[in-house]
DNA sequence: TTGAAAGCGCTAACAT
DNA sequence: ATGTTAGCGCTTTCAA
């Protein structure tokens, strides 16, 4: 299937030059005179000569190319953070080859060695369930790891201040006269358990109590389906609210976390915020639209996703990169409806 | 950077064989005794070595990648289709490129010239704002449109039955009582004009006028934000609320828009589905966090997929591809809470 | 069963 | 200013 493309070979024949000249004509390098450079941009032109990428990848061993392996692209934070490192090396002249592990720790080990084996010249791994182990490649590719904590010390490490987010909450929550419980999902992850430090902290800082009735973690098999985490978070709403505690106040480890709380309470006719308070995570695009609209705390992936590129660009081209190996962004409350 | 991967040759160094022994072993193709297979196995094994994708890929003129050109990620329709046919092509052996064109026309060829580039065995595209020029390709590459029209009789087209979607949820919307409203946002494509034409046709089957006040689409200033959104559709709430109209009944284009009619009839303290009445589009994650939670038609994300990849994968093997060049995928009505 | 060698399309070092 | 050529790492005839 498919005419052949038409290569160098050809476009140095048809404007009677050799391949070198053709190569320095295109690349803008070497010299040649004026009239030979336009004679071979007509007919590199009107023949529709594209370059080889993958031939001039082997040859310079060089592809221009970066990997994205990412958790799940449904995930809003995440495809958010993708499409904007996207952007960010696209501008720079470089694509990207996206890699959805679907949390799959096998997976994720296939398309590292995929990756490597296409010769790409850079990777982002962002979140996972483990450490990053960078033993998995065998070459020695520059790597960024966002939210993820690499087991290597040269690895750039970037990520929000999850600690302090978590921080900003409880202490909204606390001032707002609540004594937090914290409400986390089934999965672990680096950020997850920086948040509950955060969490954690606030509160003994603050003269409460953390014992096991501060912490609420839904199963594996509570959180796999919308309904399993709206039963379990009615059956703990119930619990608080019959036990006199009011108002109640959660701090929910993501915004989808969130919405399910507030849409637990809706069933339990109870009054937001004034018997129940609740504070997400990430200011993802559905904290706008849950009812009412949610308090949480923003992720500034703008900053997440440009810093991270630059490193990675500067690092590719082999720039001594005098940063620290881990950065963390800043991130700040924003308040809306939900306390 | 990164000490140099070990090839073929050095394999075949340590092994005591040729290198062309060590690919035969390697693709297990040719004939080689049992005893050299172990052996350069073992080699194999204790380098770590891994083939070099770009290398294969130029000598054989197939990489074993397909390409997915897709308008936006944050689009959860769109990650959601996205992550699952990758996921098939993943099964199938295949890697994927994943293309956010971020809407721009511009973009997407600079895109698609990469992905031809870099000689993708074949390609996904996903919806869009025009018809798909496959002119744009100067290689003849196995392409699927998704969701967009393309405009070459020989390319693959599958996408939802938009236009049964909107029949249904038009027909919902009549039997519940109500002289319902579309309202569509500011971009055109394929399938909003399929949605606007299924509307259309259902109000006349019924006896029902199609004028100027049955249609309310955003501008594109409007359109920009959420909070244009809302804006606008409270207007058009009150207007028609004001006439008298109840119960208003609206078919959203898309679960977004119709979540944001939901915002802004909260905000009128008009009540839901009593005084109005809406259904959204594509079932997605959003629909269920609505509130109430938003009728909808749910679109066959799962079919699309596997029918897009099963399709696009036996053109790339080149079999004849008997089915007709233009699937149209079923879809359904979803009774939530907002009819 | 195995090896030698050509060649995929390109760049760069070396000639001229 | 331009041409010749080696070679990136691999597969695949063709020979042995």
């Amino acid at each position: 299937m498919g005419q052949k493309k038409i290569s160098i070979r050809e476009i140095a024949k048809l404007s009677g030059v050799s391949v070198a000249t053709v190569s320095r004509v295109i690349n803008n390098n070497g010299r040649f005179s004026e009239e030979t450079r336009q004679r071979v941009l007509n007919v590199i032109h009107e023949q529709g000569y594209e370059t080889n990428a993958i031939a001039k990848g082997l040859r310079m061993q060089k592809t221009n190319t970066i990997g994205i392996v990412v958790p799940d692209l449904n995930n809003s934070f995440f495809s958010d953070l993708v499409e904007k490192i996207e952007s960010q090396f696209f501008t720079a002249g470089y694509s990207t080859i996206i890699c959805d592990t679907a949390r799959d720790a096998h997976k994720e080990s296939i398309y590292l060695k995929m990756l490597e084996s296409k010769l790409v010249d850079g990777i982002v791994v962002i979140s996972g369930l483990s450490e990053f182990d960078s033993k998995q490649l065998s070459r020695r590719i520059p790597i960024v790891c966002i939210d993820r904590k690499p087991n290597a010390k040269d690895i750039f490490f970037i990520g929000s201040n999850h600690y302090k987010g978590a921080k900003l909450a409880t202490e909204e929550l606390i001032k707002s006269g609540t004594n937090p419980v914290i409400l986390m999902g089934s999965r672990e992850s680096t950020s997850s358990r920086d948040r509950l430090k955060g969490f954690k902290d606030t509160l003994i800082e603050n003269g409460l109590n953390f014992d096991s009735g501060s912490i609420f973690q839904l199963t594996n098999q509570q959180d796999e389906t919308i309904d399993g985490r709206r039963t379990a978070i009615r059956q703990l709403l119930r619990n608080k609210m019959m036990s006199g505690i009011s108002p109640l106040g959660i701090f929910a480890v993501s915004d989808t976390l969130a919405a399910d709380i507030l849409f637990a309470a809706h069933s339990l006719y109870v009054s937001i915020p004034n018997d129940l308070k609740v504070i997400g995570f990430d200011d993802s695009p559905i904290a706008r639209y849950c009812y009412p609209e949610l308090t949480t705390i923003h992720q500034d992936t703008d900053t997440i996703a440009q810093d991270a590129s630059t490193y990675l660009i500067s690092a590719i081209q082999g720039d001594k990169v005098h940063t620290d190996s881990v950065k963390l962004v800043d991130v700040s409350l924003v308040k809306r409806n939900t306390v």
